[in-house]
DNA sequence: CCCTTGTGTAAGCACCTGCTTACATACCGT
DNA sequence: ACGGTATGTAAGCAGGTGCTTACACAAGGG
């Protein structure tokens, strides 16, 4: 019997498959909850293993919350080229859940601001690198500040969305969303595509 | 000498008084730390007061940030004209910090947001009432989803700038934000006055 | 004057948090 | 086969949380 089946059936001693196990309720975990609401006790047992392990492969929650952000995130990135990405990031934010590996680390942002001034340094880097993306896209000389915006009015919708669900924007459709909010950001970013 | 004078210089037994100075500061430290970081230990030491008189006149912590968000932001509400209000509380949240007597709800919604369910629903009250007066700018008969899209995109500039901090974004003119803005919501709400 | 009532205070309770330690056990090279 | 090491486990520690309780004291009326 190969390692990898044994390991998947039965509770084998695995260092790197409890550190995935682990990794995987963190990201599940942070993302339902945010950072502080979601306890070390809960997401080892929501990977099925002893909380001393979690300490002992990251050593802090903070650094498991920062290799959980550094994982995810970073694919959609490199694979969507900017003028596309502002609709596929706030699709994949109005699809909610989904599959389990979809990339949750925007919903994980927005539930965690607030806990600490650490986490929120963490989060900056995300948005850096987002914002840096979409200030291409404007070729004005404040494209940086135009960015900024474009990623503001993401963030608030998947605030009201996802978080706080208010309604009308809880229930309505995606696609309506996007025609709204895309038709409108044409004023902000002339190189954004209207076409939906 | 007056009860009201001898309240304020020396510690009087008012009970009224106590209460208003737990409100104070609590509103502070909601504003500055979010519902859950805002511990009523500090809530009580800043107001000057033991914390068992916290519990006597709220209950509890809850009951307080209720009370809390009932007291601040209506004003605004019922003082400014629809046409006014996206670019008054957007001013009002670029501001940052202001006199004591400013209002800081929305500050302290981002700041609470993740919190836990129950506080979602508190913020969902004084979300509705601002995005009511915001669908009335829009002759679209999804006029109601406007003006959610406009208040989370107020929401999101608040979250980049006071709570990530997130550069140019936090540093920016908010006289160039506000132009920005108002500019691109033009094709959202049609009844927004463009001039600033 | 004393006694009730409202106000302020100190101490503590029960629980939860991130994190640690001392120990059991499976694996692997020799 | 066996001993050392990597992996898993149970129990607990120190500190913080919201909240409660038992008590001290001021004020006002009889």
């Amino acid at each position: 019997m190969p390692e990898a089946i044994k390991a998947a059936t039965e509770h084998r001693r695995d260092a790197q498959g409890t550190r995935r196990l682990l990794l995987d309720a963190a990201s599940e975990l942070f993302a339902e909850r945010g950072y502080e609401r979601a306890t070390v006790r809960d997401i080892a047992a929501r990977a099925g293993v002893n909380q001393a392990l979690l300490f002992r492969y990251f050593g802090t929650k903070k650094a498991l919350f920062g290799e959980v952000m550094a994982r995810g995130g970073h694919e959609q990135l490199r694979t969507t080229p900017a003028e596309r990405l502002f609709e596929v990031a706030l699709r994949g934010m109005l699809a909610e859940g989904g599959g389990p590996g979809t990339d949750r680390s925007l919903e994980v942002c927005l539930r965690s601001i607030g806990g600490s001034d650490e986490i929120a340094e963490a989060l900056r880097g995300l948005g850096d690198e987002y914002a840096e993306v979409l200030a291409t896209l404007s070729r004005a000389d404040d494209g940086a500040l135009r960015g900024d915006l474009a990623l503001a009015w993401l963030l608030g919708i998947g605030l009201m969305r996802v978080v706080v669900g208010k309604e009308p924007l809880a229930g309505a459709d995606p696609d309506t969303i996007c025609r709204l909010v895309v038709g409108a950001l044409g004023a902000l970013l002339e190189d954004m595509p209207q076409g939906s």
